[in-house]
DNA sequence: CTGAAAGCGCTAACAG
DNA sequence: CTGTTAGCGCTTTCAG
């Protein structure tokens, strides 16, 4: 019942528990015979090292926080996946935490974190920099943050890993004008998050350069849900701004457009086009599919961890950015002929 | 940098550290003095207790595993919310791994959590009967498992949380029949999970009650990913078998069915009506939205961890089965007139 | 090559 | 009411 401890094998085998712990360490100096019979005792008696012993031991909570603006997507499921790839194997535990796109709720999970004396923190954040100054005082304290996605304001000196924002918007938005979109809507993230200015941005500039930008289709939304995107576009029928096609900032704006277009009867994709950035399966579950750009999720989760470690083991570390390449998925939400219309 | 110890307070109020622990700790024997100065010397040195230490002290590690077969749907996700707002509160951390529908990577998770020492397992299988040894291994070992959702075979004597799925499949299936429906598809979940033998039962009650069942309008799957619920309807459609209806073990079956046979050009109500088992976000995510039996799934969460919490605390206590009632919510993919077609 | 002893940070008898 | 001591399980000097 009770685990079986370095003192019992120690009495075990009449040798000290220093012997035993070089013995299973595979340290040096100890007589081979000696190691072998250690070795077999423990197999025998099931010994497993007591991991909070060893931690209090090493100064270690060998755990470490993710903090999610959602998981109503299965976006931070796939993050979350790399992350754990890298991590479980050097045996540390990962604790999710989810902030339902409030930056009060973010400080809590962060203060919960703290308390749990998690070794460091992996971040996608809510507000660009509502919560700056808790970041800077946690990495005083001791705990490095990395982030991802949707990383703080420039002010910070951290580490973090995002995709090519600008460029796979861009990219979007050409492919729109070469399906023959020329009203194209934009519909926008938050202001407050790093991405969403680059891809409006990256949006902006190709319109612009195909002379068919109309600020009234870069359209403000109130947050990133299914409903907010369904009001959007509801939004834009009501005071009948004619488009042609949507560019959403994410899978789940675009989710919302697209089926309260389709509950008004308008078609997808003969009639609007729609797109958007994801790298989730929620851009294969609607139909029509949703062309997309695919961001590597697992590998952004992968790098994250990555960074995190290299802070945690020496926290003078340099900070780094990784930049990750998305890619565009044609899918049948933007299939349509070259052709107007 | 380095936190502040006890051994720190001590040394600088003079005290030893076991006055100080008393007066943090609000114990009975204590100057309310001494009580306030330690209290104010703590505050203004940043103490915070090292967790780690006290659970070696404790002999726990004041964290659980969460153990889910998938993380696509924000199934999970929900009941993960109703598991930390019970535990959080009271110093627990949970630690969440996916099994991927595998039993075999359900096992390396199991003994993952294990080498993590978690103080117990909330385990929602992957297959019923696969891993049962191994469930009953880890609990003679120490630590307790309360399941959800899908539970194991009867032969273990285990707490467990499950929603009423018989009569909720019945009364769906009722629902389908008062619109009209007469060729009711069932496409059943995997017949290794407890779940899906219970909801073919109710739906096939119902059916025979009418005088309407048909032996192949069940309809086995592969799986429950929205892959498998379009190569369900395709294979019936293949078959030329007549359906005016569907109801699907899960969101995703339903879905991907939903999908498929709109592609198809098949109306979606009109046509073919189709529900399902839910209580996500997702059945809310399509056009037409689903109609769908909610599971309260944040109560099924803390549900399990107040087990699970049960457990832990007296490893003797009783063993529980908790029934939670879902409810019918209908929507647009079953909302046509009552008549036929 | 092995053992004794100290210590990671904390709590809880046990004395006083 | 406070201090001393021991101990949770493990590693690592330091002696031998």
């Amino acid at each position: 019942m009770k685990p079986t401890t370095l003192k019992d094998l120690s009495r075990h085998l009449s040798l000290s528990t220093s012997t035993i712990s070089r013995a299973l360490l595979n340290h040096k100096n100890i007589h081979p015979e000696t190691r072998k019979r250690v070795l077999e005792a423990a197999e025998m008696l099931g010994y497993q090292p007591n991991t909070t012993a060893l931690n209090l031991r090493y100064g270690k909570s060998k755990s470490i926080g993710l903090v999610v603006p959602e998981m109503v997507t299965p976006f931070s499921a796939n993050v979350l996946k790399g992350i754990q790839a890298f991590l479980n194997n050097i045996g540390y535990k990962v604790i999710i935490l989810v902030s339902d796109e409030s930056p009060d709720t973010e400080r809590d999970n962060l203060t919960l974190l703290e308390r749990f004396n998690v070794d460091g923190i992996i971040l996608n954040l809510c507000h660009e920099t509502y919560n700056q100054a808790l970041y800077a005082q946690i990495m005083e304290r001791g705990t490095p943050i990395v982030f991802f996605d949707r990383i703080p304001g420039n002010a910070l000196d951290v580490s973090k890993v995002i995709v090519n924002d600008h460029i796979q918007a861009s990219l979007m938005a050409e492919h729109l004008i070469s399906t023959g979109c020329k009203r194209i809507v934009h519909l926008m993230g938050p202001p407050t998050v790093r991405n969403a200015t680059e891809r409006a941005a990256g949006y902006q500039r190709i319109l612009v350069k195909h002379g068919i930008f109309d600020p009234e289709l870069m359209v403000k939304t109130h947050g990133t849900t299914f409903g907010h995107g369904k009001e959007a576009v509801k939004e834009l029928l009501k005071k009948g701004i004619a488009f042609d096609s949507i560019f959403a900032f994410t899978d789940t704006l675009a989710i919302g457009a697209m089926n309260y277009l389709l509950e008004q009867g308008i078609r997808v994709p003969e009639e609007v086009a729609i797109c958007s950035f994801s790298g989730t399966e929620l851009s294969t579950s609607v139909f029509p599919q949703l062309s997309s750009v695919e961001q590597p999720l697992k590998e952004m989760g992968e790098a994250a961890a990555r960074l995190l470690m290299d802070k945690i083991q020496d926290s003078s570390s340099d900070s780094r950015t990784l930049v990750l390449d998305a890619k565009l998925i044609y899918r049948g939400s933007t299939a349509r002929g070259s052709g107007k219309h």
